[in-house]
Parts: C-alpha cells; sequence; structure tokens
DNA sequence: GAACTAATTTATCCGGGGTG
DNA sequence: CACCCCGGATAAATTAGTTC
C-alpha cells in the first residue's frame, strides 16, 4: 500500500542525527544519509542526517508530529547522563563522540522483540535473529515509491508462528508470542506504563512468561526511555566488576551502576555497548584496558554498523 | 626430505537469561 | 540445577613456509 505525505521539515536542534540514526539500525532502515522510522505499522519517517524529515501515512489525523519527536528524543536532556559520562573511564570517549547523540525509542513491542532475541545470546546471534525475522515475513510499505521491509507487528508473527521459529530463535519463540498475546489483547500497554513509576513497569513486565529483569528493563530503556533500572547482563557484570573493581555479581554490579549513575543507569549500559561495538567480553574488557573505548569502524557487525546482516 | 615453527582451517565445548 | 540454542573461545589438526 502507498502511503501520503503528512508532514515535513526540519530540526533546527543541536542533535547529531547521524549518530542518532545510525545506532543500533538494521539495514534495511538506515543507509548513512537516511533513516525510515515506523511511527506506526502505517507510518513511516523518512529522516536524514541534516535533521530534515518528511512524515507518510495512510491517514494524517494522528499527531505524528510529537511521535517523531519521541522516537528521535528531540526532547530530552541528556546533559546529567553526558557530565557524568565525561569522568567515566568506559564512557568518555563516548561523550566526546557522541555529544548530541539521542537514543532512539522504539515501539513496546519491538523493544520486546529485541530484548527477547537479546537474551542469551552475543550482540550477532540476537541481531540476526531480529534481522530473520523481519526478512522472513517480508511486510512492506511503499514510501517515495520505494519498498520498504517494517518488522512484522505482533497480530502478524501470531498469526503465522512458524516464520518466528524458522528464524532460529528457538526457545526464546514462546516468550515471543507470550509477549505478542499480552500487547495485542492490551494486558500490555504502552499508554498504561508510560504512567507508571520505573519500578512498577518491572513488575508490570515480570508479569510475562520468560521475561525476567534484563528483558524487562532493556525493553523500557528501548522503548519508554526509562533509565533508572539497568539491565545487567553477565556482560556488564563482568566489565564493571573488572573496570572498577566492583564483586564480580549482579547485584553488585547493579547497585555500582545505580549509585554512579543515578537514573541514567540504563542509558550507561545501552552506551557501553555502543562504544565497544558490543564485542564479545574478552575482547571489550582489553579494549578498555588499552584505552580504545570509542567505536571502531572496522568491526562489523557493531551497533554502529550492522549492514552485514544483509550481505549474509 | 626431515625437523621445526608459523599460519590457517576445522572440530569441540561451553556460556548465557529465564523457568520450574 | 538442568534445559533451551548457537556463536564465541579454545583446542586440535592440517597446511604452508623455512632452514639445513
Amino acid at each position: 500500500m502507498a502511503l501520503k505525505q503528512c508532514l515535513s521539515g526540519c530540526f533546527t536542534e543541536a542533535i547529531d542525527f547521524r549518530k542518532t540514526l545510525g545506532v543500533y539500525n538494521l539495514c534495511h532502515w538506515f543507509n548513512g544519509l537516511q533513516a525510515y522510522m515506523f511511527l506506526d505499522s502505517n507510518a513511516v519517517a523518512v529522516v536524514d542526517i541534516s535533521g530534515c524529515f518528511k512524515v507518510y501515512a495512510e491517514n494524517c489525523d494522528v499527531d505524528y508530529m510529537k511521535k517523531l519527536r519521541w522516537v528521535l528524543g528531540v526532547d530530552e536532556n541528556l546533559d546529567e547522563f553526558f557530565a557524568i559520562a565525561r569522568r567515566d573511564r568506559i564512557l568518555k570517549g563516548f561523550a566526546d563522540e557522541f555529544k548530541g547523540w539521542r537514543p532512539r525509542a522504539s515501539d513496546l513491542w519491538w523493544a520486546l522483540l529485541v530484548a527477547h532475541c537479546q537474551k542469551a545470546a552475543s550482540f550477532r546471534q540476537g541481531w540476526g535473529f531480529l534481522h530473520r525475522i523481519v526478512k522472513s515475513y517480508g511486510k512492506e510499505v511503499v514510501v517515495e515509491d520505494k519498498k520498504i521491509l517494517r518488522p512484522p507487528n505482533p497480530e502478524e508473527v501470531l498469526q503465522d508462528p512458524e516464520k518466528l521459529v524458522n528464524s532460529g530463535v528457538g526457545f526464546r519463540a514462546e516468550g515471543i508470542l507470550k509477549t505478542a498475546e499480552a500487547i495485542v489483547s492490551k494486558d500490555l500497554d504502552f499508554e498504561k506504563l508510560s504512567k507508571m513509576l520505573d519500578s512498577d513497569i518491572e513488575k508490570q513486565l515480570l508479569q510475562l512468561p520468560h521475561v525476567g529483569s534484563y528483558v524487562a528493563r532493556l525493553a523500557m530503556v528501548l522503548a519508554l526511555r526509562r533509565y533508572s533500572l539497568p539491565p545487567v547482563d553477565k556482560w556488564v557484570t563482568a566489565l564493571v566488576s573488572k573496570v572498577y573493581g566492583v564483586e564480580q555479581r549482579e547485584r553488585a554490579a547493579e547497585a555500582y551502576l545505580k549509585s554512579r549513575w543515578d537514573r541514567w543507569a540504563g542509558l550507561a549500559v545501552y552506551a557501553m555497548t555502543i562504544t565497544l561495538d558490543a564485542q564479545p567480553l574478552s575482547i571489550a574488557l582489553r579494549r578498555v584496558e588499552r584505552g580504545v573505548i570509542t567505536p571502531r569502524m572496522d568491526v562489523e557487525p557493531s551497533p554502529l554498523n550492522m549492514g552485514s546482516f544483509c550481505r549474509e
């Protein structure tokens, strides 16, 4: 189906759109110059690295400007986060290079899908799942005469769970399907969650089968811009333990992150994965030792460079 | 061509969130 | 604490290269 143009314009805020659009974005949706962002199943924003945008949708009654600002984090003030980052052993380089970066918010469903795929998996493995899911469902919209793949919505996944399993997600399939059901039934609702406290959001998400604190908190970072509860996996535990000399236990790492980063702990974890190219632990540790703490363009795939999934 | 090391390919094992 | 699954890390094997 073809969409009609609803909005266009350019942002004038001091935002690094190249980084904002490029981080953790699959090759279908970012080509180095412009990004396609799904504001909902039938609305796409095309944003380029200079900050100019057009929004295409089926009907233009929705306030897509508000959605676009939310997705791009235009109104989020990260001064406090960057101030702490500048003094941090792992993130000081990130603080310099990523001035003006904002995390893109994804919708709740995609965020949970990402989190499910990332659990008990390496970065490469997890994003491989996601890439195959998007390709295998093959849903597309037409924007500016181009066909753009879009991620399947939960209804589509429930209609055809076979494709999910065939994407190689293995035992994660069950959790993903339960999550899809919860979203379709509105048991889980973005608007409701966004009015709640961080700790209550986590509790709510933990009700879902196969969602533990890691998945819940990662989804909160990705979809809700809630950062006070950091998602702590083995990678983060070991990294925090080695770099800051904290006891190598999940609880200790979490307590340390909270005390150091306060309400930005979740964003700090997210930034660590970016700046160390989400590399396996041993390599990440070596890089911190050697002070190689900004993204390297020769690492592929990496959060900043996910093109290789399209060439698989 | 034997003796050895270096480089590259192949085989094996294990780690990791969440559940119950 | 076993289980799910696959890529990572490491061990093992093969090939390539060097010297006498």
